[in-house]
DNA sequence: AAGCCTCCCAACCGCATATTC
DNA sequence: AGAATATGCGGTTGGGAGGCT
């Protein structure tokens, strides 16, 4: 163990005793190590305090020069963009401030962990999830896969390949497990990497919910449900099924090309853009330490946020916990679902309206848009097996097409797909739902960043349609 | 004006890991 | 191989600045 020289007040040199300083750093001492790096150059941090008389420790040096010293630092506050990619990295990585820092040149590990705490606090004290809703769905999605896995598969992450992308949110998602009550997780979800695909129900009402025979995730469906009304249930939420999806509402996702990312790293949009120049959906790079590495969640159920909720959140299990505890925090979504149930049956819409729109709001987007959103969202997530480990799928709706699939990736079968993901796009915007107003986002000609993050393709779909049929 | 609160930032601290001897 | 040392990381603390009551 290193001698902390941080927490010493003396330490012994060549049999003196020498006073180390601490506090903050004066000018001349800044000018001291400045010096001493450009002539010694870094590392060896320890010998600064011997050679230069500086009469501080080498760590205390070394977190100086790393945090105020070196060149090429970013001073002063972060940008909307590099407050963005903070978000998505936290999600990916929780808090690895350092590979943060890697990723944001510039910017230190320090920098980054106090903007991260004091934005926690702030969104704590307002009741307001840590995550844009859509980020947590994507981490709730992914506590499930890991929660049930246990079936390996061709299809399962292969930690070798770092461009493996485990699947994003898909249009299924919002019939996501985890957004509804853990009994039915228990007995019913067994699956790996759910294939965005939704078929059709067969006699008993089961809502195969995707095409490859591989996946045998399916749901009961209320009775009402029919195979014509599929289709349409992809957009508006049906009374009979069950209410707690519509706790989880993604909104579109954070997507854009992180100009200072090297070629490996795009965090949350790992897809690559597929042949039309989409980036859909967002992904999660397979990491074999992925379980170490997923934050602390927190059920971002906008109907569960209130001032007492944030009062509560510093001793909130599912935050502080990590890494660990996964059946639990089913446990604890199951009792915020619930709660958030007797909320709404409780309150009138209207009054939770007022909660809701501040998480809305503050990723800029109106509360009108949600359905759309919604919608528009799992168009996007069409795709996602768009990536290099994406199966090829036959394009067809029979089920003996799906025993076709091979697990064999191909550019054709990414092609495919790609046109696929086409015509489900289409097919979908011909069910949408007519006079649906075109979300706000959409409609925004100012807002450039749905033209430079990959949006604009299923705006521009979505505009025509709502044109169309409104 | 004074006290309180919050935010922000810099630095400290303890621990883990890597490297050197 | 094992101890000593160096480095890195993440959590935490403390203090100044500014806003609010």
């Amino acid at each position: 163990m290193a001698p902390d020289g941080g927490g010493l007040k003396a330490r012994n040199n060549g049999g003196t005793r020498q006073v180390l300083k601490k506090g903050p750093w004066t000018a001349t001492e800044d000018a001291i190590l400045m010096e001493y790096v450009k002539k010694n150059g870094e590392g060896n941090w320890n010998a600064v305090q011997r050679n230069s008389g500086l009469m501080r420790c080498g760590k205390s040096c070394r977190l100086r020069w790393a945090n105020h010293l070196r060149p090429n630092l970013k001073k002063g506050a972060f940008s909307l963009e590099e407050e963005r990619i903070i978000v998505e990295l936290h999600a990916k990585l929780g808090n690895k401030w350092a590979r943060m820092a890697a990723q944001m040149p510039g910017r230190t590990d320090n920098e980054i962990k106090n903007y991260w705490n004091t934005r926690l606090k702030r969104r704590q004290r307002a009741g307001l999830p840590i995550y844009p809703q859509d980020i947590q769905l994507q981490l709730n999605q992914q506590e499930n896969q890991l929660q049930h896995s246990t079936i390996p598969s061709p299809f399962d992450n292969n930690p070798q390949n770092s461009n493996y992308i485990n699947p994003p949110l898909s249009l299924l998602d919002i019939f996501n497990p985890s957004t509804m009550k853990p009994s039915n997780i228990s007995n019913q979800y067994q699956f790996n990497n759910p294939s965005p695909y939704l078929t059709t129900t067969n006699n008993n009402n089961q809502l195969k919910l995707f095409r490859d025979p591989r996946v045998s995730l399916s749901l009961t469906l209320a009775s009402s449900i029919r195979n014509s009304q599929l289709s349409s249930m992809v957009a508006p939420v049906p009374n009979n099924f069950s209410q707690s999806y519509s706790n989880s509402m993604p909104v579109p996702p954070l997507q854009h090309n992180y100009p200072n990312f090297g070629s490996t790293t795009r965090p949350f949009t790992g897809i690559p853009s597929n042949p039309n120049g989409l980036i859909l959906g967002m992904g999660v790079q397979n990491n074999p330490s992925v379980q170490s590495s997923i934050p602390e969640t927190r059920i971002c159920s906008r109907h569960t946020t209130s001032s007492d909720d944030a009062d509560n959140y510093a001793v909130d299990p599912g935050l502080s916990r990590g890494n660990s505890g996964l059946l639990e925090d089913l446990l604890e979504e199951s009792q915020t679902l619930t709660r958030a149930e007797k909320i709404e049956e409780n309150c009138p819409i209207e009054n939770e309206a007022g909660k809701g729109k501040l998480v809305w709001e503050e990723y800029g987007l109106s509360e009108e848009a949600e359905d759309i959103i919604l919608t528009e969202e799992s168009t996007f997530s069409f795709a996602q097996q768009g990536g290099e480990d994406a199966t090829p799928i036959k394009h067809s709706e029979d089920s003996t097409s799906l025993n076709s699939s091979s697990g064999i990736t191909t550019k054709e079968g990414s092609l495919e797909l790609a046109n696929q993901v086409d015509e489900d796009i289409m097919r979908f915007l011909d069910n949408f739902p007519v006079g649906v107003p075109v979300p706000d986002w959409c409609n925004d000609e100012n807002d450039q960043q749905n033209t430079s993050n990959g949006q604009s393709f299923e705006c521009d779909q979505i505009q025509s349609h709502c044109s169309k049929s409104g």
